[in-house]
DNA sequence: TATTGTTATACTCTATAACTATA
DNA sequence: TATAGTTATAGAGTATAACAATA
């Protein structure tokens, strides 16, 4: 039942994406960008539960498109140092309200007691050991 | 949220699967051939969401352990009728106790009253529209 | 020598197309 | 000719290993 769940959101998510012309692994980049600028690519890697190698095509994208910036360090010329841009922040933003409409549009068919329930029981299962 | 619950739960049981020397795709046919006999191997790729190419070496290998019978229907030599051998439906067992065991570990962290409203929006949210 | 990032390579999974046999 | 199953091939997505730059 969770496996279905699941690849109907990804269904669900996947012409969102497209719309906004992001992959899925660019979206989770942005949203960890958002929470935090990163130090080290490997460390938004292993942040996002990717390998760093599959990242690099990401990154070099979304810096091409502007969206995000990635220098070398100063004090350390090996790391980049990863932010979001103003322009993808707002393409995050954008991308996360389509995103919550849907998911709402879809929890709108259970009641708002049950809602609030199931997502903190889902949040709960999340959190064990 | 969803997805990592997923994958969780899919990292629960491959070591279940593998224990069983089993693959998830293999023990997807030996349910679905549980539930009902098929008579075309078509149908149980559509009944269980795969692709009816990548299903044939799995196949060679539940009948090649004696797990299903696949046999030509005399009524028309062009499609096998597929059904599980009591050693298939003894494997599955087995498989389905030990994964439902794991789970119950698991829903063991949500208080009793949250686990059953807990799967019942989970399946209601599966059949929405 | 060790570490960060990158490139090249190989491997797994999946889908597409071509083929065989039956009808 | 049309359909069920099979085989061969190619395409994504991913991980592993080798490499370059820097410390």
């Amino acid at each position: 039942m969770v496996g279905r769940f699941g690849r109907r959101l990804i269904a669900m998510e996947e012409p969102i994406l497209a719309a906004h012309e992001i992959s899925m692994w660019a979206y989770a980049v942005l949203t960890a960008l958002r929470d935090r600028p990163m130090r080290t690519q490997a460390a938004l890697a292993s942040a996002i539960g990717a390998d760093k190698t599959r990242l690099i095509p990401v990154l070099d994208d979304l810096q091409r498109r502007g969206l995000i910036t990635r220098e070398p360090d100063p004090a350390d010329r090996r790391v980049r140092l990863l932010s979001l841009t103003s322009a993808g922040g707002k393409l995050h933003a954008a991308v996360q309200g389509d995103i919550r409409a849907a998911e709402e549009a879809l929890l709108a068919h259970v009641a708002p007691e049950d809602r609030a329930r199931f997502l903190a029981v889902l949040q709960a299962l999340n959190e064990v050991r």
